[in-house]
DNA sequence: GTGAATGCAAAACTTTTGCATGTAA
DNA sequence: TTACATGCAAAAGTTTTGCATTCAC
């Protein structure tokens, strides 16, 4: 369980701070390799307890790119991912459906939408040129 | 490598039909679980190695809940999901998003779409009622 | 002061792989 | 006959957790 007195320490500031300022979606390897150059005793278990509590909140999501690992995103803006199936890099695309969409498909459903996530599978741009 | 020479076993069969008339969206574990009460010595090897191929091959896709496990999801016909956060069971949606907004969108990018995943999260029916 | 968070290391899980054997085509 | 596939067990890799200590409030 999740408590509701989070405090703010300086590795949960500097891991948002990282994924607020971070365009390739990084996994916690990545985030840990980093932060640790400022924090060189920072350890994975704070990267992971943080990641969750941050996705927990919503101000991080997660992405799966088939690849097995966790990659996280914590760009603010309503966004979708491009994922390419050869060299796995994952795209933000900036462009979304509609809202009238998703409000035709809410009224569908029983169920109670707070978000949703669209990914695109395919080959990217650089890869086709290959 | 998947080999271009695919044979059918019996192993690979069961795994298809299985994930086809399945609605809820099984886990390797649960695929190995069930499949063992018709083929005792059946293995999660064997699970797993069927399951990249069938992915591979865009007969089975996955569906990622948030809870550390892959879902494997069988149906063949287009659909996206509604994932429970409290709950974690996986929903079916028949409605999907507009072809016309898929190529708004695969306009406005230079990668090119082969398939995509719409995924909803939120509290499903039964869980509000609780 | 007190509950929350950290670092470290170990543990837990899921998924993959090596290898000898079996089997579909 | 010969690739491909299987079963088994071990290995690999990611993520979580227990515990003593530290830190934010």
């Amino acid at each position: 369980m999740i408590s509701k007195n989070l405090k703010n320490t300086e590795q949960r500031k500097k891991i948002i701070e990282f994924l607020r300022h971070s365009k390739d979606h990084p996994t916690a390897e990545m985030i840990f390799n980093e932060l640790k150059k400022q924090m060189p005793n920072i350890s994975m278990g704070t990267i992971y307890r943080n990641l969750n509590i941050l996705i927990y909140q919503g101000k991080v999501h997660e992405v799966y790119t088939g690849d097995a690992k966790r990659h996280f995103d914590g760009n603010p803006t309503p966004h979708s991912h491009f994922i390419c199936e050869r060299c796995g890099k994952i795209y933000d695309i900036e462009k979304s459906i509609s809202q009238f969409e998703i409000e035709s498909i809410q009224r569908s459903i029983p169920h109670h939408i707070f978000r949703y996530k669209l990914e695109f599978y395919g080959i990217c741009s650089e890869c086709s040129k290959l």
